[in-house]
DNA sequence: AAAGGGTACGATCGATCGTATGATCTTGTC
DNA sequence: GACAAGATCATACGATCGATCGTACCCTTT
């Protein structure tokens, strides 16, 4: 898994240009697979969204299902950029728990990808289809779930939540709030969904 | 919108055989469609799927957009027919909103559509595709939410929940929680979502 | 029983899909 | 500045896509 900046995982040496391409073609894609699918997400329409030629897109990439693996990375780094770093400087314990919900309805508000969550999208576009690529969607799913129940964990321990409460029963709450949230968001187009997971999450961490 | 048994809508004639091919046909696409997708369908699938022609499955509608919508129409006739009609024998109230929320995750967990909530599935599909098959989508998903927001009201009148509940809210609520356990039931294969939602929707409805 | 039309088939269209190949240009290293 | 190798290109392949025919077949009605 370890990878320097000059060499891809087979050996091969990198040139500064071809990583340079390789990301403006990612993040093209990241954003675009939450539009057509990560299925939709065509070697041809990239390339011409990127301005290349099929060939030069292909290059990158061993194949279709290896662009869909790469194409995951690339949002997850966008998504940890956009909503766990900025939410992890908040202070530890129900803040915490309540910023990161928050940034996530902002990053979704923002569309920071034009089809709203990325992982919501292609995780419901998948998880019918087995393989590797359903498997690494489901692990980032977990991912951000897990990292919701340790920070209501983190409240619980520091007496802001009851302690009868269950972390990874709250985790599975907010995270459904957030996502149909996301969900009424980008299918009519209003903010109503978002102001109303916003009540829902403050009712749910306000029972100090 | 009429439509009698031996006509269609442009008042040509039907044969009984052409009905049961349709039939058999929109049943394929729909339960299909919550694996491959809306736009994953494809004529030439479908046709192998029912063992037709391509020809014999074109036939029946003028367009793909039309197929699309027609699979939508027979998912829809299949939810009522599972989730809605039996649950709208339960007593009037909290019991039959806790009675459809069950009904809904029993539907998940029965794999009456082999991924899922077939609306859940192509919501996230096309919400971000602009045009006639993501507005009807869009309209039938409002309808589920109206659809709790009525029981909820019921059961608010009756005084099984709190005078200064916002069933709007509710219902909100309700339908992130049953989506969720959707989600994680067919992209995690295990049923620990859905006992989450049955005891997140439990919480929420006894608190007359 | 004859007529009319819905139904289904098979062939085919142009476009696009993922993939492969070889030539050409560009970059980094000695 | 030459040389190796990465990056990109143009081109092409077979498959499949949505869509459109012409042509049989069979059901329904008269």
């Amino acid at each position: 898994m370890s990878q320097d900046e000059t060499h891809t995982a087979d050996g091969r040496r990198q040139r500064a240009d071809g990583q340079r391409s390789r990301r403006r073609i990612l993040e093209t894609a990241a954003r675009l697979a939450t539009v057509e699918g990560l299925e939709g997400l065509s070697i041809g329409r990239l390339a011409a969204a990127t301005g290349m030629s099929k060939g030069g897109v292909y290059a990158h990439f061993g194949s279709k299902e290896d662009l869909q693996l790469a194409t995951i990375d690339k949002a997850r780094e966008i998504f940890i950029g956009v909503v766990v770093l900025p939410a992890a400087a908040a202070p530890k314990g129900v803040d915490r728990l309540r910023e990161v919900c928050a940034r996530f309805l902002d990053h979704v508000d923002k569309q920071v990808f034009p089809g709203g969550c990325f992982f919501a999208s292609v995780a419901a576009e998948m998880s019918a289809r087995p393989g590797s690529v359903r498997d690494r969607i489901a692990q980032e799913q977990r991912a951000w779930v897990a990292l919701l129940e340790r920070y209501a964990t983190e409240a619980q321990r520091l007496g802001q939540l009851p302690e009868d409460a269950d972390p990874t029963q709250l985790a599975f709450e907010l995270n459904a709030l957030v996502v149909a949230a996301n969900t009424a968001y980008v299918l009519h187009g209003d903010r109503t969904g978002l102001e109303r997971a916003v009540r829902a999450i403050e009712d749910r961490l306000s029972v100090a």
